[in-house]
DNA sequence: AATACGCTTGCATACGTATTCAAATTAATT
DNA sequence: AATTAATTTGAATACGTATGCAAGCGTATT
């Protein structure tokens, strides 16, 4: 029989205790140097690993994360769940997957965390409202919000400077040129997008100017496609001469419509700035100017968050901003030249 | 004080013992109707939800399905993972990650798994050494391949017919006039890049003709594009007039390398074929011609042998090929008109 | 009416580990 | 050498649940 051998199973074949072999796996716990070598070279022999449930039903940790998404279409997320996903793992934390959808309620998947005693919460991108807070806060799990936030404080957050960005971007067009400045927006409830719009406005307020026109993209091609078509329709007597849009994901397809079904050319008929700096916007084809959100060093601040109130729950929540900066490329023309 | 309660106070609650709880929670298992129900209804009172971990000590099954990828760069593997992550979390289960990086062996990882007692296995973009296979069988777990598989017979795996992928492919081309067929694979010890290529070579040989030259991408966008640069190098008498790429992905880094890097036109100097099917390659900017891997098709069957053999664990192994099909869009010409 | 049977229920136990407490050993101090 | 302090060790228990077993009870069968 080759059943999975147990820490008593281990114990006698180094002829000591349970206790022992636990102890040997317990880091920082009393026991003789020479015993835990012996045990640990017995356990290897015999194939033995700790198992995590048992333990956790004791500790009441499991070592498991929960990464709750909404999509992985915009190609940050993926990117940002594999580095997050590698460096729990290199801490010997692993993650535990959970989808939202617009049928089961925050509280039914919290309900679910419950049952796996998750140590720890990320909220990525799901579409979050004060539903989520208050089923983590009743939770005793830590939560940390990735590239999201709320205007409460009671909650930890990470996210990129989403309002200097905004005005990074107003400033930018201004000084560009541009005089018809319309603004393709994110989820209309996100923190993320509310931040841009209006690190935006005021942007465009320092110079004098105001925003051109607003539609809602919702963070969708499809929704930023029709967007786009809706700010060209032929009705209208003027058109914007640049578009900021919340995200890159949109942004390739707002490049798109603008290209080959209205026909315009992109810089010279319409700029075009994206948000994000995905890998794919560095392709000559879409050459996209943007506002990076460095995924490294968003990943590592949302690790640590976890971790830190992992180890010290009663640790205040804070609200991490990443700076974000420019990426010019080909999509927005100097208008002053020439 | 707020502690999660546990099967214990529910059954206290409800003036019952606590394996009533345990059985009013267990489909199938003896208990009066009205009972169940008033214990059901005593346990939402009190937001008790099974604690997973205790279960799984008992019964050794965890509602836990491990992933091992080693990488998401490739939209294909994000689309799949949330796709079987959200079919398996609506049959109650759900999928911890693992990705693989070549420092730890497969031996490492499959460790990991057994201290969380997972239910099952799907290895994805990962490249597969026969350790994996030993490693699993080693393990008493179910393992499915996704769109990867091995010689062997002794693992169930689910791909898309590659073989007669690798043929539709080199009919389409030949029969759309093209005399000098290349290959940019992908990882060439990887099954499915072995089946595409040798049906392509079939194919080829079928119509009396051989293929032009190869070279391997590797899955990765920069060594498709130092490829793609080596086979039109100017040193070289003739150049491909066709490229079958093994990935989309590949594909779109090949596409950007002619057009902006060697400034030839596609399809006019030289067509493209890719292979996945992947949203992106639908845009205007690429309008990528390509074969279909249906998404949808390979994961509800790797979803279905997953299940089917936790619930028989003792099932025979079968592999499982998805018809894949040709996808015209605007990368390859004919060249018998005009 | 007496036996058999099927359906419900509670008791007790097991799963694999961490941890408290006291016992036992070793080292340090006088 | 004797006492104290420090370090190791083992026995026992708890975590929250599922399940085999026997007991209880009501209904159907003869």
């Amino acid at each position: 029989m080759n059943k999975t051998p147990s820490s008593v199973d281990v114990a006698k074949a180094a002829g000591v205790s349970q206790s022992m072999v636990s102890r040997a796996f317990t880091p920082g716990s009393s026991i003789n140097p020479d015993k835990r070598a012996l045990i640990i070279a017995k356990a290897k022999e015999l194939g033995y690993r700790p198992n995590i449930m048992a333990r956790s039903m004791i500790t009441k940790k499991s070592k498991i994360i929960g990464f709750v998404f909404g999509y992985l279409e915009n190609q940050y997320y993926p990117l940002a769940l594999e580095k997050m996903s590698r460096e729990f793992q290199a801490k010997g934390y692993h993650s535990l997957m959970f989808f939202s959808d617009n049928q089961s309620s925050a509280d039914d998947i919290v309900q679910e965390f419950l049952q796996y005693q998750i140590d720890a919460v990320v909220l990525a991108s799901v579409s979050l409202s004060s539903d989520w807070i208050d089923a983590c806060n009743s939770l005793s799990v830590p939560v940390v919000l990735f590239n999201r936030a709320i205007k409460t404080d009671d909650v930890t957050s990470v996210t990129s400077a989403n309002y200097e960005g905004g005005k990074t971007v107003a400033r930018y067009l201004v000084e560009t040129g541009h005089k018809r400045i319309s603004y393709i927006s994110g989820f209309v409830e996100s923190s993320t997008n509310k931040d841009r719009e209006r690190g935006l406005n005021d942007g465009l307020e320092d110079h004098g100017m105001t925003l051109f026109s607003v539609e809602s993209g919702n963070y969708d091609q499809e929704q930023a496609r029709k967007a786009t078509l809706d700010m060209f329709s032929s009705d209208k007597a003027e058109t914007p001469d640049a578009l900021f849009v919340a995200s890159d994901h949109m942004a390739f397809s707002v490049l798109e419509t603008l290209r080959y079904e209205l026909g315009l050319r992109v810089p010279e008929d319409v700029s075009v700035i994206g948000y994000d700096n995905v890998p794919l916007g560095a392709a000559p084809s879409y050459n996209l100017t943007t506002m990076s959100q460095p995924v490294d060093d968003m990943v590592s601040h949302t690790v640590n968050a976890v971790m830190s109130r992992i180890a010290q729950p009663s640790l205040k929540p804070e609200r991490i901003e990443i700076p974000s900066h420019l990426i010019q490329r080909k999509t927005v023309k100097n208008r002053l030249l020439s």
